[in-house]
RNA sequence: GGGCGGGUAGCUCAGGUGGCUAGAGCGACAGCCUUACAAGCUGUAGGUCACAGGUUCAAGUCCUGUCCCGCCUACCA
């Protein structure tokens, strides 16, 4: 007797197959292949700990894609890996540090990073393993780290590259910046968060002249670095104080009132201070005036030597506070009005960022951004869902330099170099030996760059560009990128770009961007806001199929999905239905072993076995068709359907019936099928098939699957002929067992007691179908002493009443039946069909509708009411001979 | 200010190009420990598909408008 327990225990099970598949090699791809090739690249996740639920559902999509295309014969590559992640990692390590007691400068920078790298080892190692525990069937011989010798050397190449192009400059501009972080960042960095804010009204006397200009700005304490009041030309109010000067309060600075189109007379009082160092639109106005830029904020955000001394070292909130103050003392501010405006926040670490001038290494992208909408616009690459396209271009069409170095240490070091004599700038792989003015001393730039830069390579940087390598030749571009839609700007466009950039081919075939986990009120599930689901723990309750499952059955293309807790335990019982399954079949197989004689020809087979054949051919085209399409919601509710509610619900029921006849046929249909189905289900739930997959036999008659040692490399099930006929006859047969289940259901017959069945069908074909098979599988489902089928037959007389068409069933219930109920149940579907049927006749009396719509919709609408007429007219009998009995 | 997504059963969601009597899971109710599974089985209830127009023979599906919810984006100081 098979020792398989009752219920399935995931811990017991998954635990050892992923060591079997690793130590196999069965994740392996080869550089060099006569098969087709499937490639995806991870995003790598960041070496910040452990991954959260965005990541779980990320890699359990491209898992399923990963294996199904595997099992379909590719020759696949999954190529993983971890990424520095700039500023976040140092972030953690700063915090580490102050924990310590000591802090990133006191460690100065090269101990600094050699602390950076012992973090990374343990990071990225319990990173690797919570991606195995995920499932995940990544090439682990190929892993690769953003910062290792190799992608340093493609940063370094792609930097110089770039540079040679003049696509990457230096220049003194208007950047933001973060104080905590004491770098730039870039525009997609910064987040603007919506606060109650103020607006402060103040008085900017004029000049020779007893009008005082009234200003608003939410920002006071940058008035400290006005350098002009602007106005707009047209406006009458103030076009004859263009000119003139204001006394800048508090700093007794006199500067001028300028005319720019700018400004907008409706808003606020129609007149701006202007503050070219601190504003973005200030520093624009700026350029056009000439105006001076004067920079009053250090670069951790306190006041600078450029304001009065006063203000000398404070924050930028204390100089708020102290310049209000003064404002007032001095008569200066007319009121405060509260007023709620978005206030850029740095994401990384929620401060405040600050527009400030300075000199950076940007990238002009523009060119690579034009190339990059012409690669989408011929389709070289395809987003889907496909409303991203639209996203996508206009992000591409308005893209801005994108300022890529950072002032910071954990990172890829700027490839620039600088004479120690003339300064002259030099781009290369290493540091240069003599300088044209006959120098050879250099400094190294001190700045890294922008994390995104060396996971904007990643697609084939991993694959070892700059070399000429198997791999880039064999997977490059790659077939699909799976990741969320939130990084399609930060990430996606940058791999586009820079993959035509240095490949001069886009990165990726097909961009799949899914939607980002939420709770059950559709905020996004994150950890700050503590509404997140912990991969591992879920894991420890449930199971990994079971969470794979309820991730790709909550995959649905919209932008937030839902994961309730109970999807996840949707996905164990059906981990365990399977299971049992599984166990049912495999306990009655060592009283029945499969012979190994030939196949007995499909004609010659019970029907339940042709319709289950029929169905599973069916659920292996529309579960292809589904993946193919990215529809893994699909998948998994099509393979869910078909196992519980078909395979298990029906023809299980049917295989246990013949076994005590001694006709073992059907349970060896049903092992044939459940091994199938273990292939197709083994992408999205690769443990338990593969448990599943190995205690079945899968050779003898199987032999497209003989000799394969794993599921996990097995070829995916072909769909057969389907049989239209079998699974008609069958779904006749089901509708006349649901119906004398639902009879004795609603009338309370008690679950022991047998029934007679009068069934009346005019239909020969039918009434002879029903006569072949229903003897054979009503018992399976009901308790039944008596079954007449004919043509013809009276109501017997006290008995329950079901209609089909033109199909009666009648079930004597003398002394059971209760005629109240019986009357209100046929009472209730006598009332839905009249509404049906004066549905179907409205539109059948409708000339246009005959006329216009197509034959085939009016005679499935003729055949409808004909149905419905006839259900309508036997129930109407019945309920007249209820009344009147 | 623009743009996108969503509003279908108590809850979470499916319903490619308009056409089968609008579906699933969970939950609810009633009955079953039927020899794979009580994490199960059987049955039942529950929806004027946000609202108002329009196109069409035919609208949950297409168009217009309105109202909610969410998101992205934008220089309104």
């Amino acid at each position: 007797m098979t020792s398989l327990p009752k219920i399935y225990d995931p811990q017991e099970i998954e635990g050892k197959w992923y060591q079997f598949w690793q130590s196999n090699g069965f994740f392996h791809a080869e550089a060099i292949s006569d098969k087709p090739p499937y490639a995806i690249v991870i995003p790598p996740p960041n070496i910040t700990g452990s991954l959260h639920i965005g990541h779980a559902l990320d890699n359990t999509l491209q898992d399923c894609l990963i294996r199904w295309k595997r099992m379909q014969g590719y020759n696949v590559l999954w190529m993983p890996g971890t990424d520095h992640a700039g500023i976040v990692t140092e972030l953690i390590m700063e915090r580490k540090l102050v924990e310590e007691g000591t802090s990133r400068n006191a460690l100065g920078r090269e101990k600094f990073i050699e602390r950076m790298w012992q973090w990374k080892a343990e990071s990225a190692g319990y990173i690797v393993s919570q991606l195995q525990q995920l499932g995940c069937s990544c090439d682990w011989e190929r892993e690769r780290f953003t910062l290792d010798d190799g992608l340093s050397k493609a940063v370094r190449t792609a930097f110089v590259k770039l540079y040679n192009q003049g696509l990457i400059y230096r220049g003194t501009y208007m950047v933001n910046w973060c104080p905590q972080c004491n770098t730039a960042v870039s525009n997609l960095e910064v987040e603007p968060i919506e606060i109650d804010g103020n607006f402060y009204h103040i008085r900017y006397p004029v000049i020779d002249s007893d009008v005082v200009l009234e200003i608003a700005t939410t920002r006071p304490e940058t008035m400290l670095g006005d350098t002009a009041v602007a106005v707009h030309p047209d406006d009458e109010r103030y076009q004859h104080l263009i000119g003139k000067k204001v006394l800048l309060p508090l700093c007794d600075r006199e500067i001028p009132i300028i005319a720019d189109d700018y400004v907008d007379t409706e808003f606020g009082t129609g007149a701006l201070k202007v503050t070219p160092a601190h504003d973005v639109n200030d520093y624009e106005i700026g350029l056009r005036h000439d105006l001076e830029q004067r920079t009053i904020f250090t670069q951790d955000g306190h006041i600078n030597e450029n304001a009065p001394e006063k203000y000398l070292g404070l924050s930028r909130w204390e100089c708020r506070k102290k310049v209000v103050q003064d404002l007032e003392n001095g008569d200066f501010l007319v009121k405060i009005v509260p007023h709620r405006h978005a206030v850029g926040h740095h994401d990384r670490c929620n401060t405040v960022v600050e527009p400030a001038i300075s000199l950076q290494w940007f990238m002009n992208v523009k060119p690579l951004a034009q190339k990059a909408i012409e690669a989408t616009k011929k389709s070289e690459v395809t987003f889907i869902p496909e409303r991203e396209t639209a996203r996508f271009f206009h992000w591409m069409e308005n893209i801005e330099p994108w300022p890529i170095s950072r002032q910071r240490w954990w990172g890829h070091r700027l490839p620039i170099w600088y004479c120690s004599a003339c300064e002259k700038v030099t781009a290369a792989m290493d540091t240069p030996k003599q300088c044209e003015c006959g120098a050879t001393d250099f400094h190294q730039d001190e700045d890294v760059l922008d994390t995104w830069f060396s996971s904007g390579l990643w697609p084939f940087s991993t694959m070892g560009w700059p070399e000429e390598t198997d791999e880039l030749k064999t997977f490059y571009p790659t077939s699909v990128l799976v990741t969320g839609w939130d990084i399609l700007f930060f990430w996606v466009a940058r791999m586009i770009m820079l993959g035509l950039g240095c490949m001069d081919k886009v990165p990726f075939r097909t961009v799949y961007l899914h939607g980002l986990v939420a709770d059950e009120k559709g905020q996004k599930m994150s950890k700050s806001k503590g509404n997140s689901i912990d991969p591992l723990e879920t894991i420890a309750t449930y199971g990994t199929d079971a969470f794979r499952f309820a991730l790709a059955n909550a995959s649905t293309p919209i932008p937030y999905v839902p994961l309730p807790e109970s999807q996840i335990e949707a996905g164990k019982r059906f981990a365990n239905k399977v299971w049992n399954a599984a166990r049912f079949i495999l306990m009655n197989l060592e009283k029945h072993p499969i012979p190994t004689t030939e196949k007995i020809e499909a004609a010659q087979e019970p029907l339940e076995i042709q319709w289950i054949r029929s169905r599973l051919s069916h659920t292996i085209k529309s579960t292809t068709d589904a993946l193919e399409n990215f529809r893994f919601y699909e998948v998994a509710q099509t393979l869910y359907a078909f196992l519980w509610h078909e395979f298990c619900d029906w023809y299980l029921e049917f295989a246990k019936q013949r076994l005590p006849k001694n006709e073992p046929q059907a349970l060896w249909v049903a092992a044939d099928v459940l091994e199938q189905v273990m292939r197709l289900l083994h992408p999205i739930m690769p443990f338990l098939t593969e448990e599943i997959w190995q205690l079945l036999p899968h050779g003898g008659n199987n032999s497209d699957v003989d000799g394969n040692a794993s599921v996990t490399v097995a070829p995916l099930p072909k769909p057969t002929e389907e049989n239209p006929d079998a699974e008609t006859t069958m779904s006749t047969l089901m509708g006349v067992i649901e119906n004398i289940r639902s009879i004795r259901g609603e009338l309370n017959v008690p679950i022991g007691a047998s029934v007679e069945v009068h069934i009346q069908s005019p239909n020969a074909v039918v009434r002879n179908r029903l006569e072949t098979y229903l003897e054979q599988y009503l018992p399976a489902f009901t308790k039944v002493s008596d079954i007449t089928i004919a043509a013809s037959l009276p109501k017997p007389p006290a008995s329950a009443e079901a209609v089909i068409g033109d199909l009666a069933i009648y079930i004597p219930l003398a002394g059971v039946i209760d005629f109240e109920a019986e009357k209100a149940r046929l009472t209730k579907r006598y009332d839905q069909i009249v509404k049906d049927v004066e549905a179907a006749q409205k539109t059948l009396e409708n000339p246009n509708f005959i006329e216009r719509a197509p034959e085939k919709v009016v005679a499935q609408k003729r055949e409808l009411l004909e149905r419905l007429l006839i259900e309508q007219e036997k129930l109407a009998r019945s309920l007249t001979m209820l009344t009147s009995s």
